[in-house]
DNA sequence: AATCGTATTATCGTATACAATGTTCGCATA
DNA sequence: TATGCGAACATTGTATACGATAATACGATT
């Protein structure tokens, strides 16, 4: 086998890419992430497998099994015979989302603040995404920022090295990827990017309490830093636009 | 349209079955967690699509979509062109567990208390599984004492109203219905009932420190109250039968 | 005898095809 | 005109079939 040679000549095997071999249902399940957050999808709309399977230039099964992961995520609702649908958004939904998601955030919090306290080291990847942030924001990417906040809270959760907490929290980010793909907020990136500072300056002092009352504000108030009139709005246009082709 | 006089004639909808129509992924998957819960699959073993498949007698593509489904909630671990196993147990990922699970209760307690205080009779469900639960006690059937303790806590999370909170929860509650499927607890059924008879008593109260207090108790107990070795010295002895096989 | 290469087999990944079901539109009728 | 019925269509649900890959067993070579 040729592949031999090249896993004999891997001295630094650590360093090198996990090697992905995603499987088509893995690529399948990105490219409707990825539509969703692009608005390409819009939250109600109808996702019909056959459609899908075409422009993406697979058969329905890996399209079917992807659905159905989005599904179990609560990204997409089915209903028997009647298709799946993107989820819907309403302000209600996005709290509840919130809600759970900071529950999740504090007792990660509280797991890496104990092991930072053994090991203050272990902090360095969140600070790692917190410094780019800052360079994000003084170059303007607020898409950027934006992203990298969602990065910082995956960090918190993967630094709590407890994977089910991880696993739970995956789904909730995405959800809230689909509500918050199109919106703009009403928050400067300033303000949000100071908020992660003061995050993990408690966290480097240790200090829980500190910990969960600024993740209460700092979740919390996403539902309200939304600019929910703007992001209907946007809808709208899209959704008109859409008819007219 | 018919529906339309359905729809008239349904003053007492609420009590209705929702009218299931399961498609036959969703009754596999029930078979594959009915068969891990009764020990016919054991943690770690490989779950084989065909086999699976041909004992249910239905095609491969459904077993597929379910077994994806599990892996989406850590049911089951799949490695590409390798198959999917179900998940391994061990004490670590138990403690996991149950601290996401704590954390997810406590929210929905706090929310449950918040509900009870303007309107006690929302906690009729959670009365009516503690009083099948005591019956059960009464009768020594523990199986059935096990079922209504998580369908107390499901219950629990379903009275928040936050559907994202018990979407998150549920997987979490199947993994530990795989992990107990075959122990045996140290603690005797009544100590267990009598604990949720003071968890029901708090969210009487409004009393939030004290429920959350008795969770902690009453939740993280459980990886000490499991008779960790009775249950390997189990699982090893299906494992040898089925060998002989 | 031990190790490497190769063929076989078991199993998964994907595609195509058909069956079952819901939706929609047109038509007849009151 | 509004309503009820039915057929054509669209879409999902499931089955069968084939290709791709890894595990395994066996023989060749050192």
């Amino acid at each position: 086998m040729p592949t031999d040679t090249t896993q004999k000549t891997s001295s630094k095997l650590a360093t090198l890419t996990p090697l992905s071999a995603k499987t088509l249902v893995d690529q399948v399940v990105d490219a409707i992430v990825e539509a969703t957050a692009k608005g390409i999808f819009l939250p109600g709309d109808r996702i019909v497998e056959a459609e899908v399977a075409r422009s993406l230039n697979v058969s329905r099964i890996p399209v079917r099994e992807a659905l159905r992961l989005l599904e179990s995520q609560g990204v997409v609702v089915s209903e028997r015979y009647r298709g799946m649908r993107l989820m819907s958004v309403n302000i209600d939904r996005l709290e509840k989302s919130l809600k759970v998601r900071l529950a999740l955030e504090k007792l990660a919090g509280g797991e890496v603040i104990n092991r930072a306290r053994v090991d203050p080291s272990v902090l360095a990847p969140l600070e790692e995404v917190l410094k780019r942030m800052h360079a994000a924001a003084d170059a303007g990417d607020s898409f950027q920022v934006a992203r990298l906040d969602t990065e910082f809270h995956h960090c918190l959760c993967q630094l709590s090295e407890n994977d089910i907490l991880v696993r739970a929290w995956e789904p909730l980010s995405r959800q809230l990827t689909i509500i918050f793909g199109l919106s703009t907020l009403k928050k400067g990136v300033k303000s949000i990017v100071a908020e992660h500072d003061d995050v993990i300056e408690a966290i480097r002092r240790g200090d829980i309490e500190a910990f969960d009352r600024l993740m209460e504000v700092h979740i919390l108030d996403y539902s309200r830093a939304v600019d929910y009139e703007k992001l209907v709005e946007q809808l709208r246009k899209l959704e008109s636009r859409r008819k007219a082709s």
